[in-house]
Order: structure tokens, then C-alpha cells, then sequence
RNA sequence: CGCGGAGUGGAGCAGUGGCAGCUCGUCGGGCUCAUAACCCGAAGGUCGUAGGUUCGAAUCCUGCCUCCGCAACCA
């Protein structure tokens, strides 16, 4: 297969300089977490997971790259189950529309996935159930009985936190089944007594319910194996450091099955199975595999997942993996896929895992129950998706808990985004347009300061991309817009509006290496802010079209978030003198200081205590 | 003492042994091509806290306080 199929507008007649990716396309497997379908999107999800994975996967496609990212909706777990019987409505019902609320913040945002399903899917658990037995064939799944909290009243087991009971060690009434909130000891829920249901106060009693447990102590060595075979100083210290405990506490057998009817069925010809389901931990990370065989069958290639998965002969993954993810995951992603994928064999493992931390709202910890959230239904329709694309790169918990605040959004998008960047870019094509007849000036000899920033231009494109090979979003920002900030300074010194008036040439020389670095800065900030890379392309005279005529600089989603490649590419090329400007508007629109009190007032109103 | 992460000028962050730095805000000045945008300069911090190691500590060690994750909902 090649990724051509879905690329119509490949443009390789572009003159290219500096072009790093001048090598063969290097498979790249851009896998993102997947979302539980019980709710829509709030900030932390797209600052922490889903932009950053867009940011790297844009960078990676520009680069020239066969980048594969994909996702979906999670369909099962007990959330899920919960909504749906809070509403009486089936799950499914649950599932299919925060699904649609996904995909259209996808769309407003410019977040392009090359497939992003859900784990109900023929697909999905054809895979989920092939791997279950291939495990069980290869002895790394054992049977072992346990004693569940089973509810007479709502004729099911319940996870061990909603049994409430009277502490053995302290008496106290309300300890949890898993943990006594007054005197701290560590419970069993058999230890309480008058078990009874937190929910609904109704009494508990106690089953045998025998499952099915994947070995990870068998896998452990295999595992370790895999962390110690290159050295993970690349990882994000937090990923490092949970992974590093889990094993260093070692690993113990986990039940990847539960009683519940909504889920993938356990495919074993057993009655005692007939309503149990595999756990859904484990049936979503199979999600990343299964993804990238339903993307594959959607090519009609069967066969090209194969590309980013498939080990040689000699054991050599064919891709990097690279697993968006926030920090409640890293374990899940670290230890249990890896141990999956060495267990059914032959198929890659992690490449990266950069795993985001927390992102707070005005200074509190979000809570969805309290609804204290910024939801991206409510705010994708008020701002431009650049804007929000800025302030969730430019406050992301990339390697600490971070927050998001009305004040600083305003603040920096006026400021940063506004200011330093888009009035860079209006001052200069806006000059030249008016007085050089709308083409791109011709250029008389340089001297020292257009030297010097063509320099530094050159070098902020080799730091920028070493900084988004390593995932590195927030610094990225930094240096484009330090570059912004170096061509404004070279303007105000240079000052060719005055120059303009007793030496044409001069000027028209400023003005070329002005328009060469805005150009750059264009592709820079490409994967960040994709709708003003399109329309500055337009701007410096560019013209990208796509064989159904739609411009496709920045790339674009066609059925629902099937990502189309972009002809943008990751290099400096320069703007031709001579070439022909379209009339330039403003890339970023500038907000209102009221805009913060307005939104803090729409939290404050929503707000449940 | 369950395990782990974090605490740095008004805000957000960088800095893991050598005179405490960046962006924004604030104050003063310059420019006026540009979205009242741009440029220059200044003020502002006993680096959570109490001890210790060291010629020297934001950085290493120990105690304590606070916040967060593992662990309802939740990235």
C-alpha cells in the first residue's frame, strides 16, 4: 500500500531547500488515547492529548513522513453503563452521540485524525477477541476465582468503592469498601460490616465470580527486557518514574474480565462466561491495533496496517510509535499494552509515550460532577480555532499541572498571538502590497542585519524541528514566536517605511527578507495554527489547490476526521521576487477585555456545588 | 510513616552545585509602517518551610506544611 492512495495533490514540484525530510517517508504511528464516550470534551482533554498528537502528527506529514493517527471513541466501561441508566437509554444510545460531539470539535479545531472509530465495531472486537485467545493459547491468561460485592437489588456486582460498610479497625460507618476514610487501613470489602450499597443504601452480599487474569509477572521479564534495550532518558520523567515503580513493586496478575453485560463477549465456548465481558481496559488499548486494520480495510489495503506494525525478521519494530496519553494512563500504556503486544507477538511496541499532566481551571482541579470544566461545545463556536489551538499549546501541562485562565487567555492571544505574530505579518505584506505594486519586491544586496536574520532564521527552523521531534509543543511556541519578535525589532531598526522614501531598493531589500522569515514562520507555526498557515500561504502569493479546487496547504478532514495530507511542507523555501501577493487581511482576530468576565461568569452559572 | 510527582518576582513558566532567568503584566521613554499594534529601558523574588552537607545550595540530604496522581466522576 502506499499512502499515495489518499494524497491526490502531492506536490513534489516545489523547489526545496534545507528539507530534512529529503530521505525516504519514515512510518510513523501517532496513536491517541481514547476518549470514554459518557461525555464531551473539556480543555484538559484537548491541551493534554488531542492537540498535541494533531501538532505532532501536521509536523510529521509535513516532514514528509506516513504518518498513521488514530483513535476512537471508548464504548464500554462502567461510566458509560452508569449514563445510560441514569437516562434509560441504551449505551449505545450514550456512545453515538458524544461520538459526534467528538468528531465535531475535531472539525472546529482542525484536529485531523487519519481514522478515528470506536471500539464498537465488528472490527474492534474481532481484534479485542483474537488476541484474548491468542494469550490465552500461549499460556499468559490463568482462570482464578474471587469474591465480588454482588447488589440483590440492582442484580449486579459492584467495584469495591461503591460498597460502604462499619470499619473492622475503627468502627467507623461509612468506610469504603476498598479503604477506611477515618483510621486509613487498606479494606477488603468482606472486612465491613453491614455491607450495604453506597448508592442506593441497599445490602450486599457476597459471590464467588471466577475470571480470566492476564500473567504480568509472567511477562514482567519479557518486559523489562523492552525498557532496558535502549535507554529511555527520551521519556518524559513522569513516565519514566511510574513505570519504574510498577516494576520495581513487580507485576501481579490483573482479571481482564467482569460481570457485565456491555462489553466485548469472552470468547470461550463456556456457559459460566455467557455474561461476563472482557474488561474495558483492556479491549481499549487493543483500540490502537484495531484501528489501524479498520483504516486499512477502509484503503482497501487489508494489508497496510502491516507498515507501522509488523516486526522484520529480525525483530525490528517497522515504525516509532508515539502514544499521546495524560498521566493516569502512563501505566496502562508503559506496562499493560506492552505487555499485551509482547505476550501476542511480532508486533511493534511504544516508541514514545508522552504522557500530559493536569490542566486546572481558574486555579481549581476541573471536576466533571461539579461540572467545573471548560467544555469545547460551548467555546469551539466562540473563538477562532487558532486561537484555542495558541492558548491550549501555550498553557499545556506538558511536563507539570498547568491551569487555564480567562485573564491569561485574553492576555496572551492580544498580546503573543495578536501583537508579536499576526502584526508582524500585516505590517509587512500590508506595506508591501500597498507600495510595491502587490509583488514581492526584488531584493538589492544584503548587508549585515538582513544577513544576520536570515541567520537566525535558518537556525530557528533546525531548533524548532529538533524541539517537535521530541514532542516539546510549548517550547516550539516559544522560539516562533522569538522569531517573530527578532523580525520585529530588525523592522523598527531598519525602518523602511522611511527608508521607502529616499531609497526604494533599500527598502524593497528589508521588505524581501522581512516577507522570507514570515514565510518560514508560516511553516513553523504550520502544525500549531493550521487556518492561518493556510491563509498566509494565499497571502505571500502561494497557490495550493487540491484536485477538487479546495486549498490544501494545511491539510483537511474528509468523512468526518479521515486526514487528508497537506502539500505544506517543512523546509524554508523561499518567496520568489516577482511573485504576486493577494490582498492581505488579519490572521487573528483581537478579544475584548469584557470576553473574561463574560466567561467567568458562564462557568460561575454552571457551576454545581 | 502505602508509592510517586510538584511548590521559583503580580500571572504563567525555565533553571538540578558557581553572581536568580524567560514570556506576560506594571512603570518610564522611543517610533508611528502595522490589529492603540512595534522597539528601548526600569522596578519587582531571603527560589513552600525548618535544619544539615559544602568554599559555595533554587539545585544535594533530613524533617515538616501544602497541592496533585495512583484510587468514585475525571486526560
Amino acid at each position: 500500500m502506499t499512502v499515495e492512495n489518499i494524497n491526490p495533490n502531492e506536490n513534489s514540484d516545489n523547489k526545496v531547500k534545507n528539507d530534512p525530510s529529503n530521505k525516504s517517508a519514515e512510518p510513523i504511528l501517532v496513536s491517541v488515547a481514547w476518549p470514554y464516550a459518557n461525555g464531551p470534551f473539556h480543555a484538559g482533554h484537548i491541551a493534554g492529548v488531542y492537540l498535541p498528537a494533531d501538532i505532532f502528527a501536521r509536523f510529521q506529514r509535513a516532514r514528509g513522513n506516513d504518518v498513521l493517527m488514530v483513535s476512537g471513541s471508548d464504548s464500554h466501561g462502567t461510566p458509560i453503563t452508569i449514563k445510560a441508566e441514569q437516562e434509560g437509554v441504551p449505551p449505545l444510545e450514550i456512545v453515538e452521540r458524544y461520538h459526534a460531539s467528538f468528531l465535531k470539535t475535531f472539525e472546529a479545531l482542525g484536529i485531523e485524525f487519519d481514522l478515528f472509530t470506536k471500539t464498537y465495531t465488528e472490527n474492534h472486537y474481532a481484534v479485542t477477541q483474537d488476541i484474548f485467545l491468542k494469550l490465552l493459547h500461549k499460556g499468559y491468561l490463568y482462570k482464578e476465582k474471587m469474591t465480588g460485592s454482588y447488589s440483590e437489588k440492582q442484580g449486579r456486582f459492584l467495584p469495591d468503592r461503591y460498597v460502604e460498610g462499619v470499619c473492622p479497625n475503627c468502627g467507623y460507618e461509612k468506610a469504603r469498601g476498598d479503604q477506611c476514610d477515618r483510621c486509613g487501613t487498606l479494606l477488603d470489602p468482606v472486612q465491613l460490616g453491614n455491607p450495604h450499597s453506597r448508592e442506593d443504601g441497599s445490602p450486599i452480599t457476597f459471590r464467588e465470580t471466577e475470571h480470566y487474569f492476564l500473567d504480568l509477572g509472567k511477562l514482567q521479564p519479557a518486559l523489562e527486557d523492552w525498557i532496558n534495550s535502549v535507554d529511555r532518558s527520551y521519556w518524559r520523567d513522569n513516565t519514566v518514574a511510574y513505570t519504574k515503580n510498577w516494576l520495581e513493586q513487580g507485576l501481579h496478575g490483573r482479571a481482564i474480565t467482569r460481570d457485565l453485560e456491555w462489553g466485548v463477549p469472552v470468547p470461550i465456548d463456556d456457559p459460566t462466561y455467557k455474561d461476563k465481558r472482557i474488561y474495558v481496559w483492556f479491549d481499549a488499548v487493543i483500540g490502537y491495533l484495531s484501528a489501524s486494520i479498520e483504516w486499512a480495510k477502509i484503503q482497501g489495503q487489508p494489508d497496510a496496517w502491516e507498515r507501522w506494525w509488523k516486526l522484520d525478521e529480525a525483530g525490528n519494530a517497522p515504525a516509532k510509535g508515539y502514544y499521546f496519553l495524560g498521566k493516569d494512563n502512563i501505566t496502562f500504556h508503559t506496562i499493560i499494552w506492552p505487555a499485551l503486544l509482547l505476550g501476542y507477538g511480532g508486533l511493534a511496541l511504544p516508541y514514545d509515550v508522552p504522557a500530559s499532566e493536569f490542566l486546572n481551571l481558574e486555579g481549581e482541579k476541573m471536576s466533571t460532577s461539579q461540572n467545573w470544566a471548560l467544555w469545547l461545545p460551548d467555546v469551539e463556536e466562540r473563538y477562532q480555532p487558532d486561537q484555542l489551538r495558541y492558548y491550549f499549546t501555550a498553557s499545556a501541562p506538558e511536563t507539570r499541572d498547568s491551569n487555564f485562565s480567562w485573564a491569561d487567555f485574553v492576555s496572551r492571544i492580544n498580546n503573543e498571538l495578536v501583537a508579536t505574530y499576526g502584526n508582524l505579518v500585516n505590517r509587512v505584506l500590508t506595506n508591501v502590497y500597498k507600495n510595491y505594486d502587490g509583488k514581492v519586491p526584488e531584493p538589492g544586496e544584503l548587508d549585515a542585519a538582513d544577513k544576520a536574520l536570515l541567520a537566525e532564521n535558518a537556525a530557528a527552523f533546525e531548533r524548532v524541528t529538533a524541539l517537535l521531534e521530541g514532542a516539546h509543543f510549548r517550547d516550539t511556541l516559544k522560539e516562533a514566536l522569538a522569531l517573530a519578535s527578532v523580525a520585529n525589532k530588525y523592522l523598527d531598526e531598519k525602518a523602511p517605511w522611511k527608508v521607502i522614501k529616499t531609497d526604494r531598493v533599500a527598502a524593497g531589500t528589508t521588505f524581501w527578507v522581512a516577507l522570507q522569515v514570515i514565510n518560514t514562520l508560516k511553516v513553523l507555526t504550520y502544525p500549531f495554527l493550521p487556518f492561518a498557515a493556510q491563509k498566509l500561504h494565499g497571502y505571500l502569493g502561494f497557490d495550493e489547490t487540491s484536485a477538487d479546487g479546495k486549498s490544501s496547504y494545511s491539510g483537511e478532514a474528509r468523512q468526518g476526521v479521515l486526514a487528508v495530507k497537506p502539500s505544506a511542507k517543512w523546509a524554508i523555501e523561499p518567496v520568489p521576487a516577482g511573485q504576486t501577493l493577494r490582498k492581505p487581511e488579519i490572521l487573528f482576530t483581537k478579544l475584548e477585555e469584557k470576553v473574561i468576565e463574560e466567561e467567568r461568569e458562564r462557568l460561575m452559572s454552571g457551576r454545581k456545588v
